[in-house]
DNA sequence: TATATTCTGGACTCATCAGTCCAGTCATTC
DNA sequence: GAATGACTGGACTGATGAGTCCAGAATATA
């Protein structure tokens, strides 16, 4: 609740901008780790080498620090459309695609910020919405985009892009994915492997122009 | 910790069974809105009619009447074979199931189960697995049967109704379900139903037979 | 009726944790 | 070197919740 801004930011000690940083690592740290009510902020204060007080002289309350944690964490972890070549066919690109999102999807960390942000969905509605952009959107609108320029150049049929980026990238979750997040005995990674193949396959047969 | 069983069942006053039902009631629907956490056992003691000290000597701990209390949702809530018409042509069956599927699958009841079942996937491991078994592999091993029995008839051509089954029933869940499981606005009614009909299209197209 | 056991409800212990307060120390600026 | 504010560490408050204990009431069997 406390105000957190410096009282006169010009004068005396200035507030240690790598304390700052240290306790915002130790935050996501912990927080996916344990999540929210699993990390006491005395945990949080000792990992970051602080005295609890300074915890609250720089992010006020508890809250207020679990927020800017996953929301910082969510920033950095998506997935970036960089690394895609809007020049390569479906048939070279698309398996590229898939299985770089399996491999981020089945991480361990993807699956702990999933629980994070499953879990608090009630006490902080707005991280699941923050965590549902930075990712899982921001993969689709990347895919969308290849799949439009691929549609363009007549290499796929497709009419609405969002609808088969969103069909892509589901399908390939799979049941893999479901066994991580629910922490079952994983898949051998042949099968999972296969299982991709399959998607994109399947995938590229539904939306392949018909022959002219 | 407590041993549960009675000392002597022949004699004294029994155990009243309408009691435990009353208490694992109450705890399935505490845990399930509350989490495990959130749901202390004088709350569900309360909601049951019952005092604590009945709880425990019913259940013997808040650990034991949890798992017992989400195993026994899971049981009841799977999606039921029994529905599907394997006469039916996948033209016909296919968006049937479907939209049965995605109903279910955007409820709240879903939403909660997913929700206690990947938060406490660290403290009670086995309760994701029992809900992986109970929930999703039953839906779509009901989808595979049907798959199967069509490509039998060369209706489809499946030739793993398994990777199949899932491939549709993941697609499903597109960026509607996301949605309800990170609590962001829903999207509207009509566009998720024309998502959900493209899904089926284009696994249909995908797996028509070539033409004789 | 005597006995055994459950059930109640309230009091109790024990532990944890968020957040505050404070006195003393340290770093920085004027 | 004086004023200012950050930082420390420990003590403190207040709340919550798991699990136990107990005396008395209720309910079953023999």
């Amino acid at each position: 609740m406390s105000a957190i801004e410096a009282k006169n930011p010009a004068r005396g000690r200035p507030r240690s901008e790598t304390k700052r940083k240290k306790i915002l690592e130790a935050a996501v740290d912990l927080f996916l780790a344990n999540g929210y009510e699993g990390a006491s902020v005395e945990d949080i204060a000792a990992a970051a080498g602080v005295s609890r007080q300074t915890v609250y002289s720089h992010f006020g309350s508890k809250e207020d620090l679990f927020g800017l944690a996953v929301s910082s964490r969510c920033k950095k972890s998506g997935v970036d459309p960089d690394r895609i070549d809007y020049s390569q066919p479906p048939e070279v690109m698309l398996p590229e695609i898939a299985r770089r999102f399996a491999t981020l999807l089945l991480g361990e960390d993807a699956k702990r910020v999933n629980a994070i942000c499953t879990s608090c969905a009630d006490t902080h509605p707005e991280l699941g919405q923050l965590f549902f952009e930075h990712g899982p959107c921001q993969a689709k609108q990347a895919v969308a985009d290849y799949l439009a320029s691929q549609a363009q150049r007549g290499r796929l049929a497709i009419t609405n892009p969002g609808f088969a980026a969103w069909q892509l990238l589901c399908m390939l979750k799979g049941e893999a994915q479901l066994r991580v997040q629910f922490n079952c005995e994983p898949l051998p990674a042949d099968a999972i492997d296969a299982y991709i193949d399959d998607c994109v396959a399947m995938f590229i047969r539904a939306y392949t122009p018909a022959a002219v």
